[in-house]
DNA sequence: CTGAAAGCGCTTACAG
DNA sequence: CTGAAAGCGCTTACAG
């Protein structure tokens, strides 16, 4: 009662007040505000605008604003699982770094890969007049982009379209492939190289979704088999691991690749849990890595380094893609295409020359 | 020009077209989709406009519902590095689960723990009408809440707000630590237990930002060092590791306690990462886990599998901290409150009894 | 150079 | 039970 005028729920103030209080129209300061500078507006006019806005503590009201103009200054990125997954959230972060730059702010959504879950979010995005939407997956592989998104520009992150048409940003795992197989070749291996992470026979995807078939597994190989075969060699063979590529499934298939008598002097694994697995049962064996067996590896995640030696690893460039694909999003070229972002060596101690003798 | 009706850019169907269509009012259009009975509207009326909007696809603009009602159905999660980070992602994927029965969307930002940047991307949520925040950090500490929030409901995740007020979830720490050490006394351990993962004199947090006390690091020793008096005993000591708790940190402490001189026979490990250095320090002093050294660590990362054997570690509880966050944020009750979330303990093979003899 | 007015698509008292 | 009207806070032709 005593300090009268603080209302307990203080009105947010709006552009009324400001151009209310600098003396000049709406317009006027909506144009001020906005920086428009082809009205012609007095310098005077724009500065008492500004100080009225300043004084007041003006900020403008977006859900107005984006109802007005259609354009919310908000992007989504519609995921499986790369929201709330460790795998992959670095790409959340390369994304967060480029629209951060460009005033956008970011909506997650996880769909788990249900259809009827992601038709309804997105629903709930579109009704927010969102101004694009980064469509992402956790690992690569193949999509169906929802019809519904027809009308609103989409960049495709870690992901291909199935039409074949769309914007994607993708790891470069060819190049990888061949990197991998590469480093073992210049460290004078020739003979004895096996690839550890084959698919069981009939399973294209793993036990989390079944049916989506990692692009990692075909285009690693591919780079791989191209590298070997241009130096005249090849894989001395291909081991399956079963379910996922996990440390336990990595341990067994290198442990019953040992027991059938193979005698490997390279290893080449799909991911860090295969072959952080892998050097278990090396050991267990009594083998040493780098000495008796080299160990090379992708994707750079933080196991890579909990290997003795630490792994010498091929890493998913994760940031770079969320950067590249949020800034594809306001590319006004909308021409289809694919970006393939070049996969780093991350350097460990895993790989040695062949020894010489039996 | 032939198939006529199809207009390049197609109008959004609007409550309009769907009250035209249905032969009713606006309001009672309204009334209908938004499913408010106590308009006592006739069932008629009801199967009437909910065939229209059915026919003409009609979705209800939300940016239109927030400006009028001033609720936007949206909730902020704004962090320093959580939803970017691979650490502590799990919690955006608790928010999420339970957002998403709400039928509310996520924003996520994150602030690098950087003042300016903060405030812009707080004004920037507040002007789209957020309906609330989850205010996180990455790992547990204390926290400013910023004054701009004060109109805002907010619920502190993964951290304390330093004026003692506000809704936070925090880890049971205390508890994780007396768990760890009941997990030694069980096996048999009384002395020569170590703790690996103090500060070195005068720091207070990690790298990444120096003023950042972990709250981890004091609750889980006051745990511990509880635990351990209970059953009339303590600590061997305590070892300091440099810079972060990371692999080769981890390892360059205890390689420095076993040149010392020490003979440990048990060590609890700040967190994982260090566990798995330690255990490399181990085997590289010809000692093994567990005959002759027992491992038990915090975190429950997935570097905890990568050890050999498997780390006992006791997790951090981000999937249910943050489902319980995204809960209390819309909970009517507000008084300010601290929950402290269950850690649980991930068996491995790290633990056995200490070794009779010398 | 400025100002009155329309309209984005909703919700919600209010009068009938 | 229903309908005409106001208003949330902006932007933007348009007339002066």
């Amino acid at each position: 009662m005593a300090s009268g005028k603080t209302p307990s729920s203080p009105r947010r103030v709006t552009l009324n007040h400001v151009a209310e209080r600098a003396g000049v129209s709406r317009s006027a300061a909506s144009f001020v505000m906005s920086g428009r500078t082809d009205q012609r507006l007095s310098a005077e006019v724009f500065a008492r605008v500004r100080a009225a806005a300043e004084e007041l503590g003006y900020t403008p009201n977006l859900t107005a604003k984006t109802l007005r103009t259609g354009r919310s200054g908000t992007v989504a990125l519609v995921s499986d699982f790369v929201s709330t997954t460790s795998f992959a959230s670095t790409m959340v972060r390369g994304a967060l770094e480029e629209l951060c730059q460009r005033d956008s702010l970011l909506f997650t959504v996880d769909t788990h890969g249900r259809e009827e879950l992601e038709s309804r979010l997105l629903d709930s995005l579109l009704a927010r007049n969102i101004d694009g939407v980064l469509y992402a997956s956790m690992f690569t592989r193949s999509v169906t982009v929802p019809p519904v998104l027809k009308d609103t520009p989409v960049v495709l992150l870690n992901c291909l379209s199935d039409d074949g048409g769309g914007i994607s940003v993708i790891p470069d795992e060819i190049s990888a492939g061949e990197d991998a197989a590469r480093l073992l070749l210049e460290a004078g291996h020739v003979r004895d190289i096996w690839f550890v992470g084959s698919m069981p026979p009939g399973q294209v995807g793993g036990t989390i979704w079944p049916p989506w078939a990692p692009l990692a597994l075909s285009e690693r190989r591919e780079g791989i088999e191209r590298a070997l075969r241009n130096a005249g060699t090849s894989l001395a063979g291909s081991v399956v691991v079963e379910e996922d590529w996990d440390i336990a499934n990595g341990r067994a298939a290198v442990a019953g690749l040992l027991a059938s008598g193979a005698r490997p002097r390279a290893l080449i694994c799909v991911n860090d849990a295969v072959a952080i697995g892998a050097g278990h049962a090396l050991r267990a064996a009594g083998l040493r890595v780098p000495d008796d067996v080299s160990l090379v590896s992708f994707d750079g995640t933080p196991l890579a380094q909990a290997g003795e030696p630490a792994l010498t690893t091929i890493a998913l460039p994760h940031l770079e893609m969320g950067r590249r694909a949020a800034s594809l999003l306001s590319d006004p070229d909308r021409t289809p295409r694919r970006l393939r972002i070049p996969m780093p060596v991350i350097p460990g101690g895993s790989i040695a020359g062949p020894r010489t003798g039996p």
